[in-house]
RNA sequence: GGUGCGGUAGCUCAGUCGGUAGAGCAAAGGACUGAAAAUCCUUGUGUCGGCGGUUCGAUCCCGCCCCACACCA
């Protein structure tokens, strides 16, 4: 069981991760592995926080979400505001909690830098205020590409310097906080670990590449058999929320603008989806402290191997 | 059968007044610190339908053929 390198303190807290693609199967690992320790899931995964949002983002089922307590899932309102910062604040919360009555919490979702925030913490970078915010925004509708690099050139030309100049988003972002602060967005990026007080163990899921294609594709189909057309519908008067800036929303709600038939937004819901897959994998390869199995490699009697602990339930 | 329009990258198409060609999408790889299922970066790819002709040179002009679509019979 002494695994030299992979042992931790047993009295330890440990907060069990599990990542990987869409559609790999997180879902179900997660809740055997939280049914074995007799624990809860912290899902991390910033669309299935929403409660509008079910069959589109691949909410686990009521059945299994009455196995076992399931937080940040249906959570939240696409009116509200979700962050990097606030699921970290949201699930160190609930890890403390649950640490009063559990030695391991089970984390799940595909969502790297939500779960990058939780192990790490994110730089301190001042809070903006809405009105600065949204002037940028609108400013940037009207003037576009070319203002914003100017602006970023001129009030923050470190920014400038680093790249990132075709990226709107960043831009922005980095504009809104000289505006707010005067200072630069980078002497704000200290990169600095935050240490916290229980233990990580991130176990990554992975299939082959055609597996996983016929997951997603399997997924889809069985989306639009279960009324994904009929949720999106609904959210038409919410489509420019950021919530549903979302693959499987996005496309129909094209479809409904009648810029693609049924069957073009479905295939292109697949694409997409596979697109995003392959961004979360190329995120999560870059951790190195992830170590990865195929789903079916997960089982009770390697829990303590794979997860290098060795913990029993109390 | 006749007329018209077309056949160019995996797909949709642009283009070359004759000097072997290019966008979008897809694909592959990558980045990522308060929108992250978001956003952005990099990179291929072609017997330009076939066979002949004209020409120093044809994907482009000419002829024939094949295929698709539309219309007329």
């Amino acid at each position: 069981m002494t695994r030299p390198g992979l042992l931790m303190n047993p009295n330890q807290k440990t907060v069990v991760i599990i990542c990987g693609p869409t559609a790999v199967g997180k879902t179900s690992v997660a809740i055997q592995l939280a049914k074995h320790f007799n624990t809860a899931i912290i899902s991390a995964d910033s669309r299935q926080c929403f409660k509008e949002l079910d069959i589109g983002v691949a909410r686990p089922s009521p059945e299994q979400l009455k196995e076992v307590p399931h937080y940040f899932v249906a959570s939240h309102s696409i009116r509200d505001e979700v962050t990097a910062i606030s699921f970290e604040q949201y699930a160190l919360q609930k890890a403390k909690e649950l640490f009063e009555r559990h030695d391991v919490v089970v984390m799940a979702g595909g969502t790297g830098l939500y779960i990058k925030a939780f192990c790490e913490g994110l730089d301190d970078i001042p809070e903006v205020s809405p009105e600065v915010r949204n002037r940028i925004i609108e400013k940037y509708k009207e003037e576009g590409m070319t203002w914003l690099q100017a602006e970023i050139k001129e009030k923050d030309p470190g920014f400038y310097a680093s790249g990132e100049i075709q990226n709107p988003q960043r831009m922005m972002r980095a504009l809104e906080v000289v505006d707010e602060t005067g200072q630069s967005i980078l002497s704000f990026r200290k990169g600095e670990k935050v240490k916290r007080d229980f233990a990580v163990v991130k176990i990554g899921l992975e299939l082959p590449k055609e597996e996983l294609d016929r997951n997603i594709q399997t997924r889809v189909d069985q989306m639009i058999k279960a009324g994904l057309v009929e949720e999106t519908k609904r959210l038409i008067p919410f489509k420019a929320l950021n919530a549903l800036q979302t693959v499987g929303y996005a496309e129909l709600f094209e479809h409904f603008e009648d810029k693609l038939t049924l069957v073009q937004a479905t295939e292109a819901i697949k694409i997409h989806t596979r697109q995003y897959a392959k961004r979360q994998v190329t995120w999560f390869k870059r951790d190195k402290e992830i170590k990865w199995f195929h789903p079916a490699a997960i089982e009770p009697e390697n829990y303590s191997q794979l997860i290098g602990i060795n913990l029993s339930n109390p």
